[in-house]
DNA sequence: GCATGTGTTCGACTATATCGAACACTGTTT
DNA sequence: AAACAGTGTTCGATATAGTCGAACACATGC
């Protein structure tokens, strides 16, 4: 009846159940079909009833939906409605909205903000490019760590521990270009915390390139990062790279790194009822 | 405290710690700023000991975060993951892309496509204007069913129980035009049933106006709904409504029902691998 | 310095979630 | 037709696993 809890870590007390049912909603999240009551139960080791009762509830909170067809079960309305609850409090992005749209003007490109999570980047922000083109909106999207100018301008800036397990973690190519190897990688991050600016040429999607900077809170911890995203031609001409957006990122990740930081030292809590 | 089940619905058994984790991650996500443990603990009528461990373990989970300085919680970036999953496994938003692209670019105008989630309509998709102007992303925002014509469609072809369920539930004003009185509501809605398509008139924000239509799926029910928005002089200029843009809008929907509908009816599950 | 606040820990109690087998139902196979 | 292999669902016995409440350590403000 026990799990072992994976390579030792270190053993807190976790509930039980609400762990399993957070594991039936990311196992819902990640295959993208809807999932029948067995198949969830066999995936995660449960007895039937016990996963059937889990999605009962869970559907009772509307954070799940069933089929009334195929008595198949998905994600329901309410996650969406959370999903954008945590964006309304997040702080890097609520800071970030201003400057990313001047960003956007004045480098005429799409810009991005991200923040770390596991090992891939969650965007948090992102605005058009300003032009008339069609582009799909990224928000909730991620994009594993090393095959992002994001990733990089944040782990750049890690502490040691954290950014080695980065380094460690399954690297998977995206495109030929991807950089997969740990010690190159670990080079190149060096380069980009000197330089102050990551960039990444065409390793996630073959003809984009993107330049990032990160983005500090007070404790100097790099807790996000801002960059511009869009075709290789415009960011990298002749394979270099544009001096006037990397001055553009390079000044707009420092102004939002003021923005983090003062927020927290100079006023605890100015934003909340007294 | 307890949400009466619409219509006196069958009270199944839940399971008791989920339901309160749940109902955990909710209070994070209304009120729009972070809880700390005693205040989650009293507003849900928790010991602070049962608080605190439900907290651990959603935070172990990444569904929640924990501000290092101040200790206190709030939503967690898995979240957003989440949210993103749910539109991504949405079939009506999945098939509503292309209508909505035509739409918005035939009627020159913002689309937005909604369901109902309690007494809200749910965004789930949302298509700027094609003009360059700057415009909010409108995804995961949860508009009071009355006060939009997504809703007012929607809720007009739903069963008589559930319809009176929603004019019976709390109709808040948001401007002064909102209709609150739920007889008269009533009456419009009626009207909607017989034209196949709602209007708002300023009634969620002054200036704006929205003419939307039902969407069904293959059992007939109102599944959602589509529709344009914009300023009020062109969508209703004169204080007529738009010949142009009430066609658009109506043929969109039509089309987008039948594909709803077909796809279930046609082939069962021509997606899946077989 | 005390008083109040916070988030956190711990152990005892029993309410509570889990299991596993049996159920009703559907569509397919024989 | 009838038996089969699936599905989602129900139910009751068992002891596990979650809840409570008091005590803890730490921070803040009087």
């Amino acid at each position: 009846m026990s799990l072992a809890t994976p390579d030792g870590g270190p053993r807190r007390a976790t509930i039980q159940s609400v762990e399993r049912a957070a594991r039936i909603l990311k196992l819902l999240g990640a295959g993208s079909w809807r999932l029948g009551v067995t198949e969830v139960a066999e995936r995660l080791g449960l007895a039937k009833g016990t996963a059937y009762g889990l999605l009962r509830t869970l559907e009772a909170q509307e954070l799940v939906e069933q089929d009334p067809e195929t008595g198949k079960y998905r994600l329901g309305p309410a996650m969406l409605q959370l999903g954008n609850a945590f964006l309304d409090n997040h702080e890097l992005r609520a800071r970030s909205l201003l400057w990313a749209d001047s960003l956007a003007s004045r480098g005429a490109e799409a810009v991005r903000v991200g923040v770390l999570h596991g090992s891939n980047v969650l965007i948090v922000h992102h605005v058009f490019r300003p032009d008339n083109s069609v582009q799909i909106l990224e928000v909730g999207a991620s994009i594993p760590w090393h095959a992002c100018a994001l990733g990089k301008a944040i782990a750049a800036y890690l502490p040691d521990a954290q950014r080695r397990s980065l380094l460690d973690s399954g690297l998977v190519p995206l495109t030929g270009r991807t950089v997969t190897d740990p010690a190159t990688l670990e080079e190149s991050l060096a380069t980009v915390a000197t330089a102050g600016v990551a960039l990444e040429d065409q390793e996630a999607i073959v003809g984009e390139a993107e330049i990032a900077a990160p983005v500090f809170d007070d404790m100097g911890h790099s807790v996000g990062a801002i960059g511009v995203v869009g075709p290789v031609e415009r960011l990298v001409p002749d394979g270099r790279v544009s001096a006037t957006l990397l001055a553009a990122v390079r000044e707009t990740s420092r102004g939002l790194s003021r923005d983090m930081g003062a927020g927290r030292v100079r006023s605890r809590g100015p934003a909340a009822r007294p």
